[in-house]
DNA sequence: TGCCGTGATCTGTGATCACAGTTAGAGTTG
DNA sequence: CAACTCTAACTGTGATCACAGATCACGGCA
């Protein structure tokens, strides 16, 4: 080991096998609404896609099922769930419950990077939201941009996976809905909610904290609930 | 489908493919701790042993990789994570926190039925463990149905899949300890945290629901912490 | 005797083939 | 013109083969 040790710290930590890679683009477009539910997917169509062959894909597609985020219907047809509407308020429930606590959390142990972490975010959300033309797939980004600076500040790196999880989930009934109906953006109320978050964890208060994201979750999971567009 | 319409409600509803029973075989040897931290596993042999090919291998292999429950070493092995000390109190604090929520629900939202199966659980439990040679495997396992019996009823389909997962990768740290130390449960702390709850979500009272699980997880978590077996 | 190079044998990853089941569409029949 | 049937083209699942990289033990050199 008499190489330059900086080369160490360069290398990169997860493996990029091919699989890896067909997980996370699978995974971006469940969180991103760009795969609606009811949605099939293909294994070979989305191989062909990704210019592999399936074998990556069905790792990916079993990781994604293995977290709900997919499912093969007995026809053996992988699509994404649908979701009822009681599923949905579960979902949300346990995505305040869940999502709550790690902001309260992050008010308690975060660090003054996190919060320059969670100002950029907020800032850069704020500034795409109040654009007279905002970029939809981009606020989407920002958005969860600014989520997970919150629970990264949390330093519970198993509260940021199982929230990970729950936004895959979410992600394809939610951000579908807000590609669809986008004015909620211009409404905001999430700017609203994202800087109550902000400032209670700065100043280190985990209830208003809690309450921020809570706020932020139930107004997008109302306005969706209320669209009537879920099954049963 | 004329057929006998009472087959149909027989069927299970998850389809049976290999892949899928070597997932639950594999969950549940590192649930009981039959798999230690650090053992690795390689996937011929254990395709070798299920009498299969090493393809559901591979497909329940990386389930639980993406579950953080097995991990494969950049040298391309897979093994059972090694926990460090912190990594294991993270995990322990996030336990207490969803847990004790899902308990706390399940004693807002419980009905008879849950009521009876939670007190049929308890008084295994209490049953197993009074005796002079308690059985250790059949005592984990009842441990388990115990607490399960308890958040299936907070009746939050999404709460339990994610405490599942939590105990895929507590389960190998906790009950192979236990396996080493067995003194612990003939102390009875377990015993009486588990009346308490029962008696908690009986009475429907969350907050002393919260407290009995968060008691039971944050005692056995100091148990394992003082031996100070773990790394770092 | 101690150390280093080297090859056989493991590892997981990826591709390809085989198969049973489903689906959809074209062709035919009523 | 509508409905039914049958076939052809899909679907995921499983097995097998191929490959690059890591590990480890054996043998040769210092």
């Amino acid at each position: 080991m008499n190489l330059p040790a900086a080369l160490n710290l360069v290398e990169p930590l997860d493996r990029q096998t091919l699989g890896e890679r067909a997980y996370a683009q699978l995974a971006d477009l469940l969180m991103s609404g760009r795969l609606a539910p009811g949605e099939k997917l293909s294994l070979r169509a989305a191989a062909d896609v990704l210019g592999v062959s399936i074998m990556p894909v069905r790792e990916a597609v079993s990781r994604l099922v293995a977290d709900r985020a997919l499912e093969v219907a007995p026809n053996r047809a992988v699509r994404v769930p649908v979701m009822t509407a009681a599923q949905f308020r579960d979902l949300t429930k346990v995505r305040i419950a869940i999502e709550g606590h790690a902001a309260a959390e992050a008010a308690l142990h975060r660090n003054e990077d996190d919060l320059a972490a969670i100002a950029r975010a907020e800032a850069a959300m704020r500034d795409e939201s109040e654009k007279s033309k905002p970029d939809l797939p981009r606020a989407v980004e920002l958005n969860k941009t600014f989520h997970f600076a919150v629970y990264e500040a949390s330093h519970s790196p198993i509260l940021v996976e199982i929230i990970r999880a729950l936004w895959l989930k979410a992600g394809p009934v939610i951000n579908l809905d807000l590609r669809a109906n986008p004015e909620r953006l211009a409404k905001g109320d999430a700017i609203r909610f994202h800087a109550d978050v902000r400032r209670a964890i700065a100043a280190r208060e985990p209830d208003p904290a809690r309450r921020g994201v809570a706020a932020d979750i139930s107004g997008a999971a109302e306005v969706i609930l209320s669209r009537g567009g879920l099954a049963d």
